[in-house]
DNA sequence: ATTTCTGCAAAAGGTTTGCAAAGCG
DNA sequence: CGCTTTGCAAACCTTTTGCAGAAAT
């Protein structure tokens, strides 16, 4: 675990652990869409002892102290990344289920836009697009075909 | 239940039951922002003996259909909302819970970006955008100061 | 030494499923 | 009539909680 990775458990009021650690390390590595179960799995493997209600206490308090956000990209469980990197939103395959970030093209324009018509003051944008990738896209056309 | 909702039944094979016409009722009324088990509480009102698993049968039956669309908007249950209106994304206040929907000012200009540069095809664009309202930003500062 | 955290087991939601009876086409 | 759908109860899965012992500050 970083040094400012301490920072941000001790700032919340958190102890530093070393199942934090390490749950910390495996959202990392997961590079942002593992979900409560996954995260268990991994971390098993260095840890057999670790229970899974460690896992969701750990996500819980990484939550709370801002290390890492939950995410609600499919229509399953939730997926956690760490919240560090600039903003950034999902493309996700719908055949694949693959995951890839992209940087917000229009939040500026679409902060201003909602201010000025709905005099909304945004906190977070969520943009999730749904579809296939090019992978998919050219392996199979059957999914346009078979509704 | 409208002509037209019984041909989306039809055509996607199911049949039309009086739950599913009351459900659907429901839905509609409810504006698009009732989970499962709010629909469940609404509709058996005017049929007692509905049981819940109709109700998430059912709900599973109109996805399958097309006639309703599952969101994921706050952190918790999935909601509903019926899917034929134009496309629209979601405005959320984090103070009050109000949803205000608006009109996607960018889809057209995202598709042609994201296939450009992705060659992603896209299906469904999840825009969803957390904040306080010009109500609730009126009434208290004080969520800006204590976090 | 004090307070928080962990593991375990049990509870608590929300959602799904098996089955016999009822209902649609 | 044949096949789908319903209601009920039980099963399932993910997430939460109570508690005693272990670990962190």
């Amino acid at each position: 675990m970083s040094e400012s990775d301490r920072k941000i458990l001790r700032r919340a009021g958190k102890r530093i652990t070393s199942q934090r650690s390490l749950i910390l390390g495996v959202i990392r590595e997961g590079g942002g869409h593992l979900d409560a179960d996954e995260i268990y799995r991994r971390a098993r493997l260095q840890a057999p002892r670790l229970s899974l209600s460690t896992v969701y206490r750990t996500i819980t308090a990484l939550k709370e102290a801002g290390a890492i956000e939950e995410l609600h990209l499919g229509e399953e469980h939730h997926h956690y990344e760490l919240r560090n990197a600039k903003e950034h939103h999902h493309l996700i395959c719908q055949d694949c289920g693959k995951v890839i970030e992209f940087e917000d093209p229009f939040g500026e324009q679409l902060m201003r836009d909602l201010d000025e018509k709905y005099d909304f003051e945004i906190a977070e944008v969520h943009l999730d697009v749904v579809g296939r990738c090019a992978e998919c896209r050219r392996k199979g056309t059957d999914a346009d075909t078979c509704p």
